[in-house]
RNA sequence: GGAGAGAUGGCAGAGUGGUCGAAUGCGGCAGACUCGAAAUCUGUUGUACCCAUCGGGUACCGGGGGUUCGAAUCCCUCUCUCUCCGCCA
């Protein structure tokens, strides 16, 4: 949720960072909407405080034993004209709600102007592509030969974009997850979290629009919840409608969790393989930090997730969305994508996000600050990583010839110090 | 699933129709005392919004709805918590 303060104050200071965003601001609709809201808040509290006097002297006149018969007629007109505006009041300010919980957030100042993926900047690459002496295959190639990857038995059970796994692959997608856990609980100062995978649609809109997302989630029939599409939801909205301490913070949280995505505008969009799942593991990371820090924390939990590919010694990048081509709830994003040999390309495996207060309004999510005052916190999160795609990457950058995949390092501790994963 | 009890400020806890935004205690903050601290004493201490220079007003006692001139208080409903019984990984 954007600032109304800002709004009111510096209409001019939020249109402009929206444009940038793609956002046209109807600022006209909304100063109107502004105006109306305020006559008819200022004439409901007028009367209201009309009908409280008047309540106030017929109790003083009963508790002297006087007629109060007059006075309570007098209260009967005023609280006749008082329902009807009270009425429309609500209307208009849920009215403002829906158009206020509509508003992506603003990008930060150092967020490049841009319109779409193409005017994303790289900030930094790790490692180099691996040089093949034979043709690299891609991930499904490489996972059915071995016998481990099955999309076909994953179709029968529950349709498209969904995959079994077996055996080594199996283990090696538990492993990942393990490890990362390790590495950020042990390494980065996070607290592992274990948390319900479904939240209510209060804690969906906190983190983002429900009423513009609702499609992308999967829903409970019947029920007012929804299949988490990310650990961000039910961690970030721990501290929904809380004041926190000040010394509490920052909190950060780890959360190895199942994601479910709809994926109902990727029709036909990475069909192949498992790189857009409906359902995938995802190790997530999340900070709840004071405001003038999260710039900073920024930078450290990007660097957080890039630990990981370094680890498992994974070439990737590291690019800043454009203002164009971030999330609704973000104020700055950074990608990182790892190197993927069999499409011959970098792929989003991690997005580390700064959502600012955006996420706090919606949420009412406080810490009482140095002056004892409630004050929004920030929250950030990002991916530890998608297990799944890195499954993926490693599966493609240690192919061997043979058809066998050399485990890396960092994961032989988790895999009975296997060095090697190989058809059975 | 059945029966019962409950939800009040940062915390504990009073309040069962009007003078209650809410006693009291603890905690927090400021001051006095002290070389300093503890103890003691004094004062102060919710959030959001509206109008206005000081200041005034409105809403909020788990959520929503209702009764009433007037609701923390009465009624309905939902959610959650606790106790007992049943069931269960």
């Amino acid at each position: 949720m954007i600032d109304i303060q800002l709004l009111r104050t510096n209409l001019d200071a939020a249109v402009a960072p929206l444009a940038a965003r793609g956002y046209a601001f109807p600022r006209e609709a909304f100063l109107a909407l502004e105006a109306e809201r305020k006559e008819i808040q200022t004439r409901t509290q007028e009367l209201q405080a009309a009908r409280n006097a008047q309540a106030k002297r017929i109790g003083q006149a009963k508790a002297k034993g006087e007629d109060a018969g007059a006075l309570m007629a007098e209260s009967g007109a005023i609280n006749a004209r008082l329902g009807k505006l009270e009425q429309t009041l609500a209307q208009t300010q849920e009215r403002l709600r829906q158009f206020l919980d509509g508003i992506p957030n603003l990008p930060h100042e150092s967020v490049p102007q841009g319109t779409s993926a193409q005017d994303n900047v790289e900030q930094r690459r790790w490692g180099s592509p691996r040089a093949f002496d034979f043709p690299p295959k891609d991930h499904v190639d490489i996972g059915a030969a071995l016998g481990m990857l099955d999309f076909e038995t994953a179709a029968k059970l529950a349709g498209a974009r969904f995959v079994v796994m077996r055996a080594g692959l199996a283990r090696l997608h538990r492993s990942l997850a393990q490890f990362m856990l390790d590495v950020h609980t042990q390494e980065h100062g996070y607290t592992e979290t274990y948390v319900p995978y479904m939240v209510s649609g209060e804690c969906a809109n906190g983190v983002s629009s429900l009423a513009k997302f609702r499609d992308d989630l999967f829903k409970l029939e019947g029920r007012d919840l929804y299949l988490i599409p990310t650990a961000e939801y039910p961690v970030t909205n721990f501290v929904r409608d809380e004041i926190v301490p000040l010394e509490s913070l920052p909190l950060k949280f780890v959360c190895h969790s199942p994601c479910f995505r709809s994926e109902a505008g990727a029709s036909g969009k990475d069909t192949r393989g498992m790189i857009r799942q409906h359902q995938f593991d995802k190790v997530e990371l999340v900070q709840i930090v004071r405001p003038e820090d999260s710039y900073r924390c920024h930078e450290e939990l990007t660097a957080h997730a890039e630990t990981i590919l370094k680890k498992l010694a994974l070439p990737y990048r590291t690019v800043v969305l454009c203002s164009g081509d971030m999330g609704f709830s973000s104020a700055k994003t950074y990608d990182i994508e790892v190197w993927l040999p069999g499409q011959n390309a970098y792929r989003e495996i991690s997005s580390c996000s700064n959502f600012e207060a955006f996420q706090a309004r919606r949420m009412q999510a406080r810490f009482r600050n140095e002056k004892g005052k409630p004050e929004l916190v920030h929250t950030l999160n990002g991916s530890g990583l998608a297990v799944g795609r890195t499954l993926v990457a490693i599966l493609e950058n240690y192919q061997n010839a043979d058809g066998s995949i050399t485990v890396p390092h960092a994961l032989r501790p988790y895999m009975g110090g296997a060095e090697k994963i190989t058809r059975a």
